[in-house]
DNA sequence: ACCGGTTGGTTGACGCTTCAACCCCATCGA
DNA sequence: TCGATGGGGTTGAAGCGTCAACCAACCGGT
């Protein structure tokens, strides 16, 4: 622990301190618009935007943190909030009945879709909008080299299959 | 707010998809690592860091918000968390007596000593070794890019001038 | 010298995430 | 059939960040 590691080269550390930056300023944008647009975090809409994807517009809620990088309890109690607000409805499922089935409700449904234009806009303009076109395929390489270690399991792939084996 | 944006093409969308996610896992486990070979968040280790690298090891509290990314009242939080436990002194001063200048300790400096490497390690593990050389550079190219956008003052820079004009 | 406006910083209340404990149900072995 | 094990999910308490209110001190004008 107390070992001298091999240091980080100036271009290095210059390009992981910019890194540090992004990934502790962009979660911080992403929210500021929602909640100013929408009344939602980023991490509510994601939910929202996810169950409106799914077959049915319903997904488990083991499935949903899965596919949301979010621990069950976290997304427990944000289903709990999103219930209250009418966007989606919880019940037991038929099949498995420990299980919990998430399913958007029409208000929900009408929700995203009203905020998803915004949403897109301000990516854009934080971030696709910025970059070359050579840029937007670079960072999609890095991204998906670093979530090699930072997603072990690869549980956001095993939901989403992008290019399925 | 209601009108169709222009969505993003499928390689934009997976880029975009894979950054979220790189955003949301990198901080946590960062922090997790710190958490358990220093007892000290990301954030209180990015305090401790700046500090260490500053003339006298000091810095004004408003400076050393800036330079760490965060707002003033999350780092008087955190400050009066570290000062707590013997890291750092703040005192008032004597130039502008508005101001509170932070100072490292003794303490506060061998607790960075003894943690940086093992969070370059943790860095290297993520993210620098994961990359080429030329991934490093893009990644640096692409992130201030985004910084761009994300913080419009610079105020990252203005502390931290790397090519200083 | 004084007074309004502004900057630097701290404090307290609130909301969200995390962690641990817990309940329910499915599964497996006896 | 019954008991044990483990997975799925929820709940409550604790900790950290954010926001708004507030205090203190500098600065400009008069």
């Amino acid at each position: 622990m107390t070992d001298d590691p091999r240091w980080l080269s100036p271009r290095e550390l210059q390009a992981w301190m910019r890194l540090e930056a992004v990934a502790e300023l962009l979660p911080a944008a992403l929210d500021q618009q929602l909640q100013r647009d929408a009344d939602l975090s980023h991490y509510e809409y994601l939910v929202l935007a996810k169950l409106s994807e799914a077959p049915d517009r319903t997904l488990r809620m083991s499935g949903l943190a899965a596919s949301t990088n979010a621990t069950l309890p976290r997304l427990s109690h944000v289903a709990a909030r999103l219930e209250a607000r009418g966007y989606l409805t919880r019940v037991r499922s038929a099949d498995d009945r420990r299980a919990t089935l998430a399913t958007l409700t029409e208000d929900g449904w009408r929700k995203v879709v009203a905020t998803a234009p915004s949403h897109v806009t301000e990516v854009r303009r934080l971030v696709v909008d910025r970059l070359t076109a050579e840029q937007v395929d670079q960072l999609d390489a890095i991204a998906l080299a670093v979530l090699g270690a930072l997603d072990p399991d690869n549980r956001l792939e095993a939901q989403n299959p992008v290019a399925g084996a």
